[in-house]
DNA sequence: GCGGCTATTGTGGATATCCGCAGGCGCCCC
DNA sequence: GGGGCGCCTGCGGATATCCACAATAGCCGC
């Protein structure tokens, strides 16, 4: 439930319901799709869990529907299944930032352990991105002119300086910047840089 | 020359040599083992530039060549040439971190290419890790007590509050401060926040 | 036009930081 | 035993920051 949905695509109607029963079978929820379309045509940028991808389907191969995800902005970790060997799409796939390449037939365990490997970074992905997006919703809360006033706290610059580069009193840069500590939650400078390093750049 | 030196390892002399001259035609030094052991055994940690490694030797695979050299913090990039289509190996040597992994027989230019790329990866990373180093340098030559203090100061704590906490005075907080920024060649606690928190952490 | 938001400025005081000057104590090495 | 180094401390002044209180002005939407 909360570790997210294992999204299953696949146009074998066989190996659809046989994954979606392994799986099922060790707790984790799964939802099908008979084709990559079929998928792409409900897939939500707020569905979380992971991807079993059949690399060789009928109307689009399992790497181009990772192509397109990844274009919609998706993250989910994606685990290909391939029923031939072929080492050129397996490197090709891991290089754009597949999560595993398995070939069938697989050990049932191997493939339900990568499985919720996938779900659990997942789960940490989001958990990392929820702060970043906090930040930077943050961030955007900030007005123009506080926003200049941060960039030049940033680099150390003391109130006298900023306000002569930006030709205004001293005052206000102070009120700025006790309107930018508000409103990104910290309570001194050092904390704001750690915050804006450690996280992502502005 | 300063772009660095590809070094290949292959048991397989005929391949070798190609190898050495395809990439002296382009311009690319390179250097040549015979065998894991034999590159093993001069293997420095300076050595700068790329690996071009055969899955397949007598001695040691070259998948294990790569581990060990990952052991030994080898950071250079490795691409792994195989001539019998093995997809799990390929999995596995890129999870583990390969640049590539190509088959053989391959185009000679799409190798070329690859080799330049590996070559301006660990260019790349070695500037990085370069300023890394420094940082990590100049945080070494801090004493235990100047650590104590700058822990306080990243956390955003008033001198004040420092020295009470380590029972000294005020203006003994005030020196080590100082000579914390000195040493780490910041001028303020911003800076000092933004150096650590965007290399690496203390 | 009133209210809300943003940007601006001023006064004045409480706190903090930054630094030079001066000095003491303990440890280790030559 | 002198010299270097790390650690500690005090004094005093120049600067900065933090903040409450108080106010003016433009823009925008209801």
């Amino acid at each position: 439930m909360k570790s997210g949905i294992t999204h299953i695509v696949d146009d074998d109607d066989a190996i659809r319901d046989a994954l979606a029963w392994l799986l099922r079978s060790r707790g984790l929820t799964s939802r099908s799709w008979p084709s990559a379309e079929a998928f792409l045509g409900e897939y939500l940028p707020d569905m979380r869990g992971c991807l079993v991808l059949d690399i060789r389907m009928a109307d689009m191969s399992g790497l181009e529907l990772f192509d397109r995800l990844l274009a919609l902005g998706c993250t989910m970790p994606a685990i290909f299944l391939t029923g031939h060997g072929d080492v050129p799409l397996a490197v090709q796939s891991l290089k754009k930032g597949a999560f595993d390449f398995i070939e069938k037939p697989c050990n049932d365990n191997e493939l339900v352990d990568r499985v919720i490997a996938a779900l659990a970074l997942d789960h940490a992905q989001r958990k990392h991105a929820a702060s970043t997006q906090s930040i930077e919703m943050r961030l955007r809360s900030l007005t123009a002119r506080e926003r200049e006033v941060m960039d030049r706290v940033l680099a150390g610059q003391y109130n006298k300086v900023i306000a002569a580069e930006l030709n205004i009193a001293m005052r206000t840069v102070e009120v700025h910047r006790a309107h930018i500590f508000e409103k990104m939650d910290v309570k001194s400078a050092v904390e704001l840089a750690q915050l804006l390093a450690g996280g992502q750049q502005d």
